[in-house]
RNA sequence: GGAGAGAUGGCCGAGUAGGUCGAAGGCGCUCGCCUGCUAAGCGAGUAUACUGGGAAACCGGUAUCGAGGGUUCGAAUCCCUCUCUCUCCGCCA
């Protein structure tokens, strides 16, 4: 959410750099509907601090029958002032939820553009593995080894669910236990397991709801929804809260499974793990200094980055254009890992600067020192990494000629020292 | 699922026959004094949001005692609904 005041008082700015997302904003309706509760505001407490001036009078007054004009004004006071702050309250209430729909401006820094096309490739990392027979998309590869069963993931629930077996279930926990390890001991990052479903405050604090929520599995029994990423509950761990400026950045990860409806995307990417309704990611999330976040977001995005290089998976890193950034993020780099099976590179992390976006609607704050102001945190995420699509990435980096996959080393401590699969 | 207890400021904890309570007291913290150092002691200060005025320092108003609604001139205190926490019973990985 944006600040009412600097919307307030940088009107044109806000608007035109909200232009270049593409989304347009109906900025002389803000202006209507804060000028309208500003005065409102006014008006009620102006009658308010009347009431409560005439109300200690009455206080002080021992034989009530004394004060029974005053009380019949009052109750009178009353009455307006109800009706007034129903009104305020109308006003308030739309004002809300038009801010809560108005995405984040963009960092001055990220390129202008308009859609996907115009994002900035910024470096390009590893070699192409070179292969002296076609390449297979990774759905041919792990059926064939019976690691991957797309079939039997589509009888249990349906399209977008897939069953893994044996070594395909085992490389999937080997690499979040090698991501989590890799972040928690050489990044040092804390470890969370936090719940899988949260409430809707929470979907509301990220940025969620209320505009996306025909993306989200909601339980219809209680107001709960599964998480689309661990972004949504790990950030809100300090919704509503006051943190000491000493301790930031808190740097946190978390495994989690993900839930995505998918709404909108139907007919892309049916084959394979690619765009699955339930996957597996570990996330990188940050409480930082609204001073550093930037640097944060550098270092961010290379701890994600060295997950790959460990793995040696080829990538690169685009840096995403005004027209492609998500709707709470300032700034986004998406790293992309080449796919031989595919012939192209594809998303596997998006590392973002919220700026204080997700903090004013969650509320999260800091405090320079004992003395200072609370002031908003800025608050930063990726994934580091999308787990199923490192298992891709695997699959059709170290396919053979064969049929069979190669381990990548760094991970064959965590697959009982198995060398390959197949 | 059944029965009961509770939710107050950074923390602990008063306050329920409604009124001067944003809220005693203590702890913690900040600043100053004092002390050979430390500890102790003394004094002052110590919530947040919105809003009006002001260049600012700051001054004024309103709201907030889990959340929402009600009664009342007036509610932390009374009534209703909800949420959460704790204890006991049942069930259960």
């Amino acid at each position: 959410m944006l600040d009412v005041k600097y919307i307030r008082e940088h009107l044109e700015l806000v608007e035109t750099r909200l232009k270049t997302r593409g989304t347009g904003i109906d900025l002389e309706r803000f202006r209507q509907l804060d000028s309208q509760r500003r005065e409102l505001l006014q008006q009620t407490e102006t009658l308010k601090a009347l009431r409560n001036k005439v109300s200690e009078e009455i206080s002080r007054i021992k034989d009530k029958s004394q004060a029974q004009d005053r009380i019949t004004e009052m109750r009178e006071v009353s009455q307006r002032i109800k009706g007034m702050d129903e009104e305020l309250k109308g006003v308030e209430e739309t004002l809300e939820h038009f801010l809560l729909t108005v995405p984040n401006v963009p960092s001055p820094a990220t390129p202008v553009g308009a859609s996907e096309a115009d994002n900035v490739e910024i470096r390009v990392w590893g070699e192409k593995p070179r292969m002296d027979f076609t390449p297979k998309p990774h759905w041919e590869i792990g059926e064939a080894l019976d690691i991957l069963d797309f079939e039997r993931g589509a009888k249990l629930t349906g399209a977008r669910f897939t069953l893994y077996k044996g070594l395909g279930a085992r490389l999937e926990r080997a690499l979040i236990n090698f991501m989590l390890d890799l972040h928690t001991g050489r990044h040092n990052y804390l470890e969370m397991l936090p719940p899988f479903m949260v409430n809707r405050e929470s979907m509301t604090g990220t940025g969620q709801l209320p505009k996306f929520e025909e993306d989200l599995f909601h339980l219809g029994e209680v107001d709960y929804f599964l998480i689309p990423t661990a972004e949504v509950p790990v950030t809100n761990i300090h919704r509503g809260e006051i943190l000491k400026g000493s301790d930031l950045p808190l740097c946190y990860t978390a495994y989690t499974p993900c839930f995505r409806k998918e709404a909108g995307s139907y007919g892309k990417d049916t084959r394979g793990l690619i765009r699955q309704h339930q996957f597996n990611k570990v996330e990188l999330v940050k409480f930082v200094h609204p001073d550093h976040s930037y640097a944060e977001l550098d270092k961010l995005l290379d701890n994600a980055e060295e997950v790959l290089r460990l793995l040696k998976l080829p990538y690169r890193v685009v840096d995403l254009c005004t027209g492609d950034i998500g709707f709470s993020a300032a700034r986004t780099f998406d790293i992309e890992v080449w796919l031989p099976g595919q012939d192209c590179y594809r998303e596997i992390s998006s590392c973002s600067n919220f700026e204080d976006f997700q903090a004013r609607r969650a509320s999260i704050r800091f405090r320079e020192d004992e003395k200072a102001k609370p002031e908003f945190v800025h608050t930063l995420n990726g994934s580091g990494l999308a787990v199923g699509r490192t298992v891709v990435a695997i699959l059709e980096n170290y396919q053979q000629a064969d049929g069979s996959v190669v381990i990548p080393e760094a991970l064959r401590p965590y697959m009982g020292g198995a060398e390959k699969i197949g």
